[in-house]
DNA sequence: TGAATGATGCGCT
DNA sequence: GCGCATCATTCAT
């Protein structure tokens, strides 16, 4: 690997604090070896999720569960589940075994395989195509079917390159009811690829 | 440009 | 049944 290259992200990047991973997530890069071709973006916004007692938009937060289990799993997998009966969501798990806590991707831009996403006809715009949770997965085409893929392998893993400085905005999340009080959404604020431009208001 | 709403299925109470 | 870490469409301003 070359001084100043893409360095893939290892096991500790993923051990840590859920905040300060999701806050380095930003420009990092997202690799999926897809069975139809290789797919990479830019990662610009994410949210932190964070155990059982403090964080009740958590879907840990009332216990194990065969859907979370790879929440409570160690750290640097993904976790995906399915969602509002049409949508898929990935996460990538932080901190350690036992705690259970992970890392929303939100929006990416992007980078190689563009031609290969899965396009809604409605989405016009190439820089919008991974602008959501869902949209994300749906282009990606990743599903349960990937839910406990490890991070540090082959299939999917994050990657570090050459990135300009970001202008990190953080807020609350987007579509949760409760725990809004915690500003754990972060997004790159010069990015034309993030979800929603509007703060949420702590109601 | 923004608010409201329907689609759609799964996991929990 | 109900709520859900969403999105595209429709309608109002």
């Amino acid at each position: 690997m070359s001084r100043g290259g893409p360095r893939k992200l290892n096991r500790s990047f993923y051990e840590r604090a859920t905040i300060e991973v999701a806050r380095d997530l930003l420009g990092k890069v997202i690799v999926y070896n897809a069975p139809h071709g290789r797919l990479s973006a830019r990662i610009v916004e994410v949210e932190a999720y964070i155990g059982q007692k403090s964080d009740p938009a958590c879907h840990a937060a009332r216990g194990k569960t065969s859907r979370n289990e790879v929440m409570f799993g160690p750290p640097g997998h993904a976790y995906l589940y399915f969602i509002y009966g049409m949508y898929h969501c990935l996460n990538f798990v932080t901190e350690r075994a036992g705690f259970p806590a992970a890392v929303l991707l939100r929006a990416a831009e992007p980078i190689e395989g563009e031609s290969l996403l899965v396009r809604p006809k409605s989405e016009k715009k190439p820089e919008r195509l991974l602008a959501g949770p869902g949209k994300f997965c749906r282009a990606f085409g990743l599903t349960r079917d990937q839910n406990g893929l490890d991070l540090t392998g082959d299939h999917l893993y994050l990657e570090h390159r050459f990135d300009r400085k970001i202008a990190v905005e953080q807020t609350s999340r987007i579509g949760i009811s409760k725990g809004k009080d915690h500003l754990w959404r972060f997004f790159d604020r010069d990015s034309a690829a993030v979800s929603v431009r509007r703060n949420q208001l702590i109601s």
